[in-house]
DNA sequence: CGATAGGCGTACCGTATGGTACGGCTTGAA
DNA sequence: TTCAAGCCGTACCATACGGTACGCCTATCG
């Protein structure tokens, strides 16, 4: 098997796994399942991840991977302060509140190993990106987000509101995730906002 | 049976099902085990609770029952407004990032009907509380909840952060829960007062 | 004081799981 | 063109589960 055609391979177990997890929860995504949805032997399975954790994990740190490269750009724009906040909350409330995330969460707070994982992972990818984005964020010195990590945690906080546990709890409110951001950000502003 | 020694037997059991999802997990906390745990009968606990869904249910609201009488004597003293948000807010936060409650929370995350149940009794216990809480906490007009979800929401927000996600996640960070309330309130306030 | 409701313990059933083993076939490399 | 690595499908194993049945025994109530 080509390498190319392996990766596709891993990736189509994976959204197999995903797909199982949607479908039937965690109960329902089983070896069995999964193999017999992707179309793959059980001791494939075995042999590329191990075991039913590994696969797990597996499918965690490819999450992790790809809301890194889907947050990234909101970083770089150039534009008003509230505007390119506003957006990169915009894309972090859609992930965080998407049905692969909250599938990937639910896996993590079932097993306390996946969980650290998800967690060491989830920190590492998102926050930060988000710790360079409101430190430099100062344009002429207007907004200080100082102490940073207050600042960090504020604006999350801001940010989600409930709505994250609200999602995982499987009873999401209907939310416009744009409009949420940009209140978070009005709001987060004008508490890190060098008073006038 | 006496009914009070009925409801001491129930309880007996339902803290036995809660012990086994410390030390054991979800997967741990079979009905074998919690009937062993509790030198009860799985014939008593199926007569009693209808099946395992239902015994978990049982130890939801079970929560939400004492959630609700933990919370309810920290609305009513006389105080500053932010003494008093805070007290509220460090025994709200004392609930939410304790062990039991991480249990049942990783409970109902599992398993959707559990979720939408513990959505439910969990909205009905506190969030009245603080509605009523946040909009009568105007003392002489300076600070208005308004609009009151919108600032419930800001309030929960500020308050447990990512706190709670990375308790269910299993990397709880140690917090100082009443300092962590009294800037949450510090915040709230500053965003909630009647501008001078 | 006798009878009866109902809890305890154990055994039982069908089913599903995680994990392993083993032919047979495809496919990439020599 | 040959050959071997390795994937598929199926069968298999021990184990554990949820749920039910049943005999024993205690404790409540008439």
């Amino acid at each position: 098997m080509r390498d190319d055609q392996k990766d596709a391979r891993r990736d189509a177990i994976l959204d197999a796994a995903l797909d199982l997890l949607r479908e039937a929860g965690w109960r329902g995504a089983s070896m069995r399942a999964i193999a017999a949805r992707a179309q793959a032997s059980k001791e494939t399975l075995y042999a590329w991840f191990g075991n039913r954790e590994g696969l797990f994990e597996a499918l965690i740190r490819r999450n992790a991977l790809s809301v890194q490269s889907t947050l990234a750009p909101a970083v770089v724009a150039k534009a008003a302060p509230e505007d390119v906040l506003t957006r990169f909350g915009t894309a972090l409330l859609d992930l965080q509140l998407g049905a692969d995330a909250v599938l990937i969460n639910r896996l993590a707070i079932a097993d306390p190993v996946l969980g650290a994982i998800l967690a060491e992972a989830g920190r590492e990818s998102t926050l930060p990106l988000l710790a360079r984005f409101l430190s430099e964020l100062d344009p002429e010195g207007a907004i200080r987000a100082d102490p940073l990590d207050e600042a960090i945690e504020d604006y999350l906080g801001l940010l989600k509101g409930d709505l994250q546990i609200a999602a995982l709890l499987g009873v999401p409110r209907a939310v416009d995730t744009r409009a949420q951001a940009r209140r978070a950000t009005e709001r987060w502003i004008r508490l890190y906002a060098v008073n006038p």
